[in-house]
DNA sequence: GCCAACGTTGGC
DNA sequence: GCCAACGTTGGC
């Protein structure tokens, strides 16, 4: 039982939480990754039950807005394909699929944990979405930063 | 395969 | 809206 945990980002101005949370079966198709690092730990790593905090990025109070979980293993990104979607890739095709996506289903819809917050904890201080520099959409979090969150900051 | 130019991310 | 940091592209 190797499960994983993961920090998901999302613009909410694309989908936010609440956009999840009205969402047929709470579930969102994680499309529109185009980072192939990001990629292959959802085509690679990911596996159903696998623990994900929504976080929403580039907003007025970035932060971690809900815990969720992987719903679906990856397979391939339908907006790639689409030549109407801001996500098209035209070197992609049907048979080669360059992007993969996975489903993800939220569980609860927290207390917004601010990134100004977060820097606070010096349990979190390793988190690669605290480095400076740090772009990636998709980040690993380790199991003792998981518990921590889930213990200590969110809101029961 | 180097690397300059360019595009994107995302906090501030 | 700025801009530092980073990833990708493409000429050579």
């Amino acid at each position: 039982m190797d499960m994983r945990y993961w920090l998901m980002k999302s613009e909410p101005g694309d989908v936010s939480i609440d956009d999840l949370a009205n969402f047929p079966n709470q579930t969102v198709a994680w499309y529109g990754v185009r980072n192939y690092q990001a990629r292959n730990f959802m085509r690679d790593q990911m596996k159903v039950g696998d623990g994900v905090l929504f976080y929403h990025s580039n907003c007025k109070v970035p932060g971690i807005a809900g815990i969720a979980h992987v719903s679906s293993v990856a397979y391939p990104d339908a907006t790639q394909f689409d030549a109407k979607n801001k996500y098209f890739d035209p070197k992609a095709t049907r048979e080669t699929p360059r992007w993969f996506n996975v489903d993800v289903q939220l569980m609860k819809k927290i207390d917004i944990i601010t990134l100004e917050a977060m820097r606070t904890y010096p349990e979190l201080a390793n988190m690669r979405t605290l480095q400076k520099g740090n772009r990636l959409s998709i980040t690993p979090v380790d199991p003792v930063e998981w518990k921590f969150i889930l213990k200590h900051l969110v809101g029961v």
